[in-house]
Order: C-alpha cells, then structure tokens, then sequence
DNA sequence: TGACCCTTCCCCCTTTCGGCGGACGCCTCC
DNA sequence: GGAGGCGTCCGCCGAAAGGGGGAAGGGTCA
C-alpha cells in the first residue's frame, strides 16, 4: 500500500505435505505470485527437516498431518534449528487442539487448505516479514483455549496417564493392574482430573481426551 | 500392455473437492495423461450433482470430506441420479466408516490423495471400464468391518439413541429425562446395546460410536 | 527447615452402572 | 387364534464409580 515501503524480495518457499496431489497445487497456486519461489518440497517430518537445513528457505509451509513425522514435532524442530525460518501450518480442518500445538511449537501462521492462492500468498510474504497471519476461527479457538488453559489447573503426569487409560477404555482396576498401583489410588487420580477439568464422568474424561489430543481414537481395540 | 486391446478412449472426469489447491493438483496429475479429460470442477456435494448432471462425465473424483453437502451423501445421489457415472473416492485419511458409507453408496473405488498420479489415472480408467479399484488398507478394512458387521446384530433405534446419548457424555438420569422414560429402561437399552457390541462399560461404548461413526465429537460440550 | 506439591494408600459413604429376570403390547407366521 | 419374536418398560441387587477426608513418604524450592 504505503509507497515508502521497499519492493518485495523474492520469498524462498519448502512445502511439505504427504500428498503429492496438494504439493502440485500449491507450486501452481503459488507460481502466480512472481515475488515467491518454491526452492523446494518435502513428504515428511524428516524431509522437511533435512531440506530446510539444506536449502534455508525463508518459508516453510507445512501440512500438519503426515506420517514418519507429523507436523507439529517438525514445525517445533524446525524451529530451533532455524530461528530465521518461519513455519505456516497448514491443514485441512480445524482440529481443536492442533491450532494450539502448532502455534506453541513455533508456527507464525495458521492457514486452511481452502484459501484462495491471494490469501496463502499473502501469508507468505506477511511470515517472510515476521507476521503472524491466522484464519479467524483459528484465532477464536486460540483465544478460547487460552482461557480455557487459564482457567484449568494443568493435570499431573499421572494424572495425564490415568485420563489416556481412560480413555481406551479401561476400568479402574485395569489401570491398576496396568500401572502397578491399588485401585485407591486410581480412583485418587480419576477424581483430582475429573475436578480439575470439571467434568462428572469417566466416559466425558474420555471424550474430553479425544477432543483435546491427549489420546487418539486409533488406540481403542474394537 | 496387451496389442489386442482396444485404444483407451478419452475418459471425462469431473472433480470434486472442497480445496482448489487440492483441484489444482489433481488437474496437473491428470493432465499428464492424454487419455484423460479434465471436464469440470465443483467445491462441494450440491454443486457437484449440478455439474454431473451438466457435463454428464465418465469419472467423478470426489473427496468425502466437505462442507455444504458431505462426498457420502452426493455419492449416493449422483449413482441414484446418474447410473452410468462411476464415483472414485478419494480422502487423505483412511477414516474408519467412511470406506463402508462410500461403498454402500455406490462409489466403485477408495483411494487416498497420496496415492501417485499414475495409481490414480490408473483407477480412472479401471473405472470407466467398471471396474473397483482400493486402497488395500481400505480393503482390509471393508473386509473387516463386513465381517463384523455379520458378528454384530444391528442396534434398535432406541438403542442407538441411548448409544448416541452415552456417546455425548450423558448419564443414565440425563438420558432418561431426554428420552422420557424412567432410568430403568435407559438401563435395559445400555445392558443390551453393550451385550451387543460385546463391550464392558459405557465409555467403551462412547468409544465405539465415535469410531464407527454413529456419534461425532463435536456434539460433546467443551 | 518449613511450605508445597505429587504420589501413594486407606477409610466411609452415596450414587451410578450394569446384569438378571419379569412384564406388557405389537407384529408376524403358521 | 395361538405361538413365538421383538421392542419397550420396569424393579431388584451386586459391582463399579465417584466424593470427602485423612495420612505418609519423597521432591523441589525458598
């Protein structure tokens, strides 16, 4: 807009994406804009790793869900061994707790994979200058899961343990037996949890587990 | 491979999916096959039955996860509305349920958007000539869940309700209020449905629900 | 050293779950 | 029209879950 501002530097940009399908996308998306240069992809974690230390691209745009290494362990690496690269997150859906794990491991930016190619480009050029761009209803969850975490006490790491078990399914006295203590101290900690997050039942601990990422889905049998 | 063969005839496949980066990809990946025609997009499920219904292609790409109207159910009415016009499917995730919803509403084949473009130009073409290609984990999984399915009686509609019900967090007292009915009967139904699903306790049911897609978590509080 | 927190375990008690058996109405099929 | 199957309803009872309170050992930190 303001002229005194100086002409834009070419921005060097690392995709990282499983989908090879989104990764064309992206190149074409982002061929439009002549100030922005794909330097290079990755399909994973590891990739991502290995080529941002290769190429120092000033940009990572990264998927958070892939295999080998997801996104947010990547993003947090890849911080710290390139304090000048900046990471945009990049996913599909607004999953609850990853816009909170993205931002915390380092993200700058917090973008869906429905934005026009002007918006993620945008954001390029904005995470190149050090801005923080997010895509307003990351912004609320943001914000309500800040206050929500201020609100919350934070939970033991037994207690942490006890609330996965939980959610798998398992009774009191299988975490018991699981953890090598009585079922008193169990119920101890099923109690102190279900206080703290001010819930009233195991089956809510469970699914408050599942919405918040403590636990996955994909570790109940069945 | 074979000569005796007839040469493949162009094949016009119309592509759905809610990100154009997503679209953009796809259309660069099939581009690279002169057999292929790219003849049309659509964002979501409405507009997507619009567009068949124009175009009238071979081939419909579609993605399962969109707003509007979701892939399952376009799938379903773009087979009852088009006969002649084999939907492939293609998520990024292999979600539980959804390679069964797909199927049964008359997708011919499950693929993942990680798949290379040759795997999926490949399917194209198979199904233009009707034939079903799977990703072999959601063949596994089809497989299984078929096999389970034989295994599991069906749930009453009352029960599934009462499985919902336990599924967002609600007590046995909650659920009778709700249901109208005294706490006793929610019992009954919850005795049942666990014998049933062979399951020990209501959080496994919660469980169970969210993993077979009977419940979802967003209908949970907090 | 004292204060504080985490973990462990115990007690007692109420509420909630979940299994078992029984009852009624509705439908179908012989 | 009677026999059986199924869905819905209910009460009894033992088991599991959850609340409240207390206590002890170990850890950290001021």
């Amino acid at each position: 807009m303001s002229i005194s501002n100086p002409p834009n530097p070419t921005v060097r940009v690392l995709l990282v994406d499983d989908h090879a399908v989104v990764r064309q996308g992206l190149r074409l998306f982002l061929g439009l804009d002549p100030d922005i240069e794909v330097v290079g992809e990755a399909g994973n974690g590891e990739e991502a790793l290995a080529e941002a230390q290769r190429l120092a691209p000033d940009v990572v745009v990264m998927d958070l869900m892939m295999p080998v290494m997801d996104g947010i362990t990547a993003t947090r690496a890849l911080r710290r061994a390139l304090p000048d690269t900046e990471v945009i997150a990049l996913t599909s859906t607004l999953e609850e707790h990853k816009v909170n794990g993205a931002i915390e491991a380092g993200a700058i930016s917090y973008m869906l994979k429905d934005a026009s190619s002007d918006t993620l480009a945008e954001a390029i050029h904005a995470a190149a200058r050090g801005e923080v761009r997010l895509h307003p209803e990351a912004a609320r969850r943001l914000v309500r899961d800040f206050r929500s975490a201020e609100m919350r006490e934070t939970l033991t790491p037994k207690e942490t343990i006890v609330l996965q078990l939980i959610a798998r399914g398992h009774s009191n006295r299988d975490i018991a037996a699981d953890q090598g203590v009585s079922e008193a101290t169990v119920k101890t900690h099923v109690s102190r949890l279900l206080s703290k997050l001010e819930l009233e039942s195991r089956t809510q601990a469970a699914l408050y587990a599942l919405k918040h990422g403590i636990a996955r889905l994909d570790g109940v049998e069945g």
